[in-house]
RNA sequence: UCCUCAGUAGCUCAAUGGUAGAGCAUUCGGCUGUUAACCGAAGGGUUGUAGGUUCGAGUCCUACCUGAGGAGCCA
């Protein structure tokens, strides 16, 4: 190219109207007359409306354009001009192009702006991603951790990771993937990194972990993924209360950040963005008891002491605009680490945050058993083996103090943000029951 | 694991038990303002697999494979 013109992104574009610029992307469409034509270059930022005139351009550069195939990747110099008739609102007269790599015909780019389904779609994965609407989606991922991230970096929290190999469950057993460790041991994809982080808070007062966690469940549902990530607080001199303010706080926080700055994507996906601008504290607070009784009166099945199925938890938050916490389970139905209510001992302090239009259950935790002898009684209820937790029961021995803390999954978050059918499309290359490729 | 539904061209879908078709994609031709552009033409098929019923099966029956939706379990 003989005079030079300053790189920029499209999403940048209507700052350099009037100017000469140059744009490194891919064909995204193509729309064509015979002697003019209308490339759309998408450049990971946006997608830009290109116009190429035949009697203005040289001839090799006008054909080369005029039957480029899409996907194929091309730098564009133009010039940047303010057009009410284009996508966006702005578009490039083309003055020059170079096309990097020319999709053959012979195998042309297979996601075509037409209807596809699921499988197909998720088979082309790595392609799928192009897309406005993967595309989008992915962006408010990123901005839900990245605002994830700042909550608890600005409020006190230290991140200490905590390891994905682990000896042992947290929960049942059924539900892990086991790996061949080194000398025929047996380890297991960590669940959650809860344990750890109890360790964690004890040095570090509050701290959090983020990063994959692994169910082997055979769940085939649209709220569920075998490999999903997910944030853990915990706190050390820290209630139930703490929990639920914490949560409260959180979730408040990240909603804000998304609307902030997610306003081009959740209108690229049709969200009803008033739905979320619903999203302010204080959220309603309820116990199991009246959650249970709540949902009888609304014709569930439920028996007092089960666990709540997919469509008792929509049944529950179809009343409230915001997200529901739900506390004070049976512990029979909680998992054995859980602190049981000092007025009623047969409940946990758990609480369970549901997210409203039926996403379901986004943040689960409580506060802790901190007392070592009722621990060691609830490990051996459970059939745990003592050994194995030693470590975890020193906690209890050396200073022990209340604590809890949470889990929420960034997957099933970022479903509701967006406002989405089916988890699949939250992640980049999700990993389901019986989808592991690409 | 269980229940329901679906598998036909590269993709999305049609086709009373009786000659397998359309749109998109691809190729060729046309068009100087297109908005998933449009108009004309061409190529493209072992109807998921294996059996069975029938003069005749994409269509009916059985098994299996693959996928989707749901249940249980969970974030």
């Amino acid at each position: 190219m003989p005079e030079s013109a300053a790189r920029i992104t499209i999403e940048k574009a209507g700052s350099h109207a009037g100017e000469l610029v140059e744009i490194a992307g891919w064909l995204y469409n193509l729309r064509k007359s015979g002697k003019i034509a209308f490339p759309l270059l998408r450049d990971g930022t946006g997608i830009l409306q290109c116009v190429a005139v035949k009697s203005s351009l040289d001839e090799a550069v006008f054909e080369s354009l005029r039957n480029l195939t899409q996907e194929s990747s091309l730098i564009v110099r133009g010039r940047i001009r303010a057009e009410p008739r284009a996508p966006g609102g702005y578009e490039l007269d083309v003055e020059g192009a170079e096309v990097v790599q020319r999709v053959p015909e012979a195998t042309p780019y297979p996601i075509t702006p037409k209807d596809h389904g699921t499988d197909f779609l998720m088979d082309h994965r790595h392609l799928w991603l192009r897309s406005k609407r993967q595309h989008a989606i992915i962006r408010v991922r990123h901005e839900v951790i990245r605002a994830i991230r700042e909550y608890f970096d600005t409020n006190g929290f230290t991140l200490v990771d905590t390891p994905i190999f682990t000896p042992a469950a947290c929960e049942g057993t059924t539900t892990l993937f086991e790996v061949d460790y080194f000398n025929d041991e047996k380890v297991y994809l960590t669940q959650s990194g809860q344990l750890y982080n109890e360790a964690n808070a004890m040095a570090f007062g509050k701290v959090y972990c983020f990063g994959p966690t692994f169910r082997a469940e055979k769940s085939k549902t649209r709220r569920h993924l075998t490999e999903f990530w997910m944030v853990e607080p915990e706190m050390a001199y820290a209630t139930l209360d703490d929990v639920k303010q914490v949560a409260e706080e959180l979730i408040v926080f990240v909603v804000g950040r998304v609307l902030e700055n997610r306003r081009v994507e959740l209108e690229a996906l049709e969200r009803d963005v008033s739905k979320l601008e619903c999203v302010k504290a204080p959220f309603p607070r309820i116990s199991y008891d009246e959650a249970v009784e709540t949902l009888r009166k609304k014709g569930s099945a439920i028996e007092w002491g089960g666990d709540f199925g997919g469509t008792d938890e929509t049944l529950l938050s179809e009343d409230y605009d915001r997200p529901v916490m739900v506390d004070r389970y049976p512990s029979q139905i909680k998992a054995f680490y859980f602190q049981p209510d000092p007025v009623r001992p047969e409940l946990a302090l758990g609480v369970d945050v549901l997210a409203p239009e039926g996403y379901g259950e986004v943040i689960g935790g409580g506060q802790r058993i901190h007392d070592l002898e009722l621990l060691e009684k609830r490990l051996d209820e459970h059939n745990l083996p003592r050994e194995a937790f030693e470590w975890y029961l020193d906690l209890r021995r050396y200073g022990s103090v209340p604590h809890g803390g949470f889990g929420m999954g960034v997957e099933r978050f970022v479903a509701w943000m967006c406002g989405l059918e089916h988890i699949r499309e939250t992640i980049a290359y999700p990993r389901m029951l019986y989808r592991i490729r690409p």
